[in-house]
DNA sequence: GATGAATGAGTATTCATTCAT
DNA sequence: GATGAATGAATACTCATTCAT
């Protein structure tokens, strides 16, 4: 599809966060990122199909990493509890540590037409089924209820992570994310009425 | 703003509904709606300041009373556990009654643009608000956690909802929503590792 | 196809056979043919589906007249003899009557992409049919040489025509060509060794 | 203007003809032309000064010895009736040899703009003055008519072959070309009345 | 001589909004 | 109030040509 050989490529891509996060999504004109990135206009058109790949590019290329790394941090961790704070933490850390790319994926990208959408949700499938794994397991060990809808369970830990990140995104990151992490797992673990037994 | 007088105004909001889930949101010109309204593209703008003020509109009467059903329904329960069930059983019945609406509010209009959305936002205010007095009122008498924190369990409470709901729409409605209520309850009560004292 | 009710369809279409004869096929931008025409960009496209239905409609309604004036004028003379006289004392009078015209379809248009040419040769058909006519009927009557090819026949006569149009709009115009009828009539009936028996 | 020495010169120009044959005109771009020949786009321009430089030594080239080819054979014949046939004969064998030549001058190369079909009439001019011999030749002897037109017999004769070639090219080359000369001949000296004697 | 990555000018078309009737 | 013809701003993509290597 893109082909990633030279710097130019990256180049495009971080443009691109750049000038959606600054100008929105719909202000981000290709001329604009070409020249965010100090490249011709045509030159972008040696790297991406058109305008479209460069979204794709760029949710693939900076959330790829995304699900590798949140799975090889859970996969160090033996118990589900251990597991679950993992997947929380690194998913906060993950998104904390660059806030243009965060305004980009939790906002502007949203707002990309029904067929983007759907490739954009693609990339996100393999974070579900991560999340789905955790689940499967927990039941299994015993940590999570027996009765534990398996769908149920994703879409609340998924729905919260997501609502918690784009409150954030909206506070324009006045706060801090990652220091969330324990109250958030303790609240998937127990619910509202949970026992916070470290506290 | 907009003139709520005559038969006109909720014909075109309906035209607007049927129209952005037939077409989807990109499609949805405004000659397309006074089309399927059977008023002329003018005649919009006598009811509508322009194209936004009619999604606005369309979000505010149909959503609108959303909030209040729901109101009325919690504040005839008395213990939260109640509260909280009937907040989700109204929540999900209620979007689960207009399918096409369901799809207008969960997807298409997420594609609009920032500005649009934060008057959508605001729209929101009203129900989000209605979730916080839940969780103040459960802390309060003791129901919930007493170090919960308010912010995030509205989070978690609406971000799980939303999910569940937005899955629903993306499967094309092919499972009961409300019978998923209790469910999603005992979820929000308990967590992940919740006894489910009812089954 | 396009709508050609109102007197803009006319002046949009007399616009884009100033400005190609003006400034060349290939610098007829559509805003260029609006400005002339004295209208909108816009309003273009309510009267033509895209830029090559100008182009297409231009040939039609200025050529559509084309065949019918010709064909009326020959039916109404008897011998095979003044049927060819007025076949190309047509021909030449219609062409030499608007010269921008002229330059649009002899050279401009020829200029056009395959597609475009395709649509203008099936408006030219008829006008082969019409020469087709006359060589069959003079072969009938016995005008013509009985073993005449119909096919070259017809080739010769348009070839000639169209060569000496091209001609004279290559000459910008500067000799006269109906003048030419007569001369190139007995030309093509006696070819290059007939005896003139008129002259 | 362009540099002839070296095999790539040759190579571009064969490469040019196959490309516009294959896909026409308007999709003949000089990145195509160049990964044909086997060269890099750069080269082209060591050769050609810009792409219709390319356009036009093709047609010098290919086009150049087919006047050479017509006068040296039309030099062989005595009577003018012969120089005329050979005219033909030569002018029909020569496109019919190469057909995928014909396509790109009877066809492709039309539909280039006015500059460039200016630079390749030129070209044509030599081939014109050839017929024009033919034609005063004829007069001084007596064997076409005293009253003649020499332009417009010249146009006759250029015209008709033109308009033979072009529909035998648009027949996708279906019949013989070169069987048509004496019929082609015989109507070119006696016309459609014509007494064809030979046959 | 040869390369090919980079350049950047140029243009058809859509659609929200207006306003004369 | 109602109409709908007219407006005109705004933008992705191609491809001939260059020039550093």
């Amino acid at each position: 599809m893109s082909k990633r050989k030279g710097q130019k490529f990256d180049k495009i891509i971080d443009a691109a966060v750049l000038v959606i996060a600054k100008h929105g999504f719909h202000q981000a004109q290709v001329s604009k990122i070409a020249k965010e990135a100090g490249v011709a206009d045509g030159t972008i058109y040696l790297y991406f199909k058109n305008k479209e790949d460069i979204l794709i590019s760029l949710f693939q290329e900076k959330m790829g990493s995304f699900v590798e790394t949140s799975n090889l941090k859970i996969k160090q961790e033996k118990t589900i509890e251990d597991k679950l704070n993992v997947l929380i933490s690194s998913h906060f850390a993950q998104l904390e540590r660059d806030y243009h790319l965060a305004v980009v994926t939790q906002l502007e990208l949203r707002q990309s037409k029904v067929e983007l959408r759907q490739r954009i949700n693609q990339v996100l499938k393999g974070y579900l089924l991560l999340i789905d794994e955790i689940v499967q397991e927990g039941k299994k060990s015993g940590t999570f209820h027996v009765d534990l809808d398996p769908l149920l369970a994703r879409q609340m830990i998924f729905g919260t992570l997501d609502e918690v990140v784009s409150n954030w995104v909206m506070s324009e990151g006045k706060f801090s994310l990652t220091n969330q992490t324990n109250t958030v797992q303790e609240m998937l673990l127990h619910g509202l009425t949970g026992k916070k037994e470290r506290g």
